[in-house]
DNA sequence: TTTATAATGTTGTAAAAGCAACAATTAAGA
DNA sequence: TCTTAATTGTTGCTTTTACAACATTATAAA
């Protein structure tokens, strides 16, 4: 386990762009990793970070790679919940639901360094009774919201009825975020395949088929939204 | 608009009873009721209480009745993400998420009271510089942390890829939390395929199939899971 | 009690998904 | 560069779903 002396500029600059920071001043961030013994942890590609079933007590920061969040079924089915890069939380909705079990698999998706924080050191004021606590708990209430409405808006693409409504609501959410017809999505075709819960190959023509058909255009991980996709989901 | 004078005594039960305000003293929940100016509102069955594209300010607090939360998609499926009874609260996600527009519709399904109360008044610590702030602050991360573990728990149960799964997964989800091999469902027949995106006909047979084959029993909303069932999804 | 209305169950058919096996392409390592 | 492994695409078959139309059963109202 390492302290916090480790973390490089690099790290701090992750944390202070992280919305669980946002408003915290460096010397305030600096008393937060000393007061709660906030470590770094390495971990490489593959390994797993969390398992479900684990009790939660702590929370992770992604400081660089990227974990995927995955919930896997009785029946073998990966479900994968979302992939978080650097400046993301994750377990942070088990640690602050208070004695939560996990029931997700937590992995790293390459090599992968973490800022493993203490709920409970966050929660209760330190007996040099630090201002921060209150922004940091603060911060917190709006990064767990806004995890959320990310949760909610993943509901909305898995919920729709076939292949080719799912891939239309999940590319046009991102067209969304990003206000570009153009785009990059973190998922290669597995991937995305276990975070819209279908399967692959039908995953795979129903995309030849949206390109024959001049709704979308695509090459790896590079997709464009036509004006006729965005038609078919009257946005 | 009615002010907190007219909370009855089982109004305050149920606030006292809520997660939301746990921990604090009557005299602390009559000063936030006082402090942010929450205020009683009555809906009747069908009426509506938020919009999808609403900016939400303000959340609730189910009094009596209870309120549908649901999210229609461009073909006209209606999906049902939660049904919350009293002392739960709807849209604390969006209001605590800051500036957030809500995606969903809030609807009374049936005749309810709601506590409205402003979600800015709770973050902004007030001239008084009331202690109970931070307590409550503390409590919405807990509670908006475990709705986000429920929406999980929905997640996976939409996931999987047949209707029998689906039920068989939300069916045991209910056992897990209750404990009992027998219980009442919040939802009726339209209901819980609008929960579990499925169609309604097509749901309606497979529960006859899940009884004819012995793994589970009902009549309306009491539903039996026999240890047949148990067995299909590896308890 | 009778009647109207809502809720639930049933069935047949067309469309879509899942699955498996394999082909083609791309990336990675020797 | 050549070889191997991983990723992506394709196809046929079987299962399951969605949909529609209708039957049956409950519930509420007159």
């Amino acid at each position: 386990m390492l302290l916090k002396s480790t973390l490089t500029d690099k790290d701090y600059e992750v944390i202070k762009s992280s919305k669980c920071f946002e408003n915290l001043s460096d010397e305030e961030i600096e008393k937060v990793i000393k007061c709660t013994n906030a470590v770094k942890k390495p971990y490489s590609k593959g390994e797993t970070i969390m398992r479900d079933g684990d009790k939660v007590l702590n929370f992770g920061l992604v400081l660089s790679g990227s974990v995927m969040i995955s919930k896997d079924d009785f029946w073998g089915n990966i479900n994968i919940l979302d992939k978080r890069g650097p400046g993301r939380l994750y377990a942070e909705s088990f640690a602050f639901a208070g004695n939560a079990l996990s029931d997700v698999f937590v992995y790293a998706n390459e090599d992968t360094e973490i800022l493993l924080l203490n709920a409970n050191s966050i929660l209760t004021t330190c007996e040099r009774s630090c201002d921060y606590h209150n922004k940091l708990i603060r911060n917190m209430l709006s990064v767990v919201a806004m995890e959320n409405l990310d949760m909610n808006e993943k509901i909305s693409h898995v919920t729709q009825r076939t292949t080719r409504q799912k891939l239309l609501s999940y590319l046009t959410s991102v067209y969304k975020h990003t206000g570009k017809c153009t785009f990059d999505i973190p998922y290669n075709r597995q991937e995305l395949a276990d975070y819209l819960s279908v399967d692959r190959s039908a995953m795979s023509s129903e995309l030849g088929r949206l390109k024959r058909e001049g709704l979308i255009d695509y090459s790896k991980n590079h997709f464009q939204l036509k004006k006729k996709a965005l038609k078919e989901v009257y946005i």
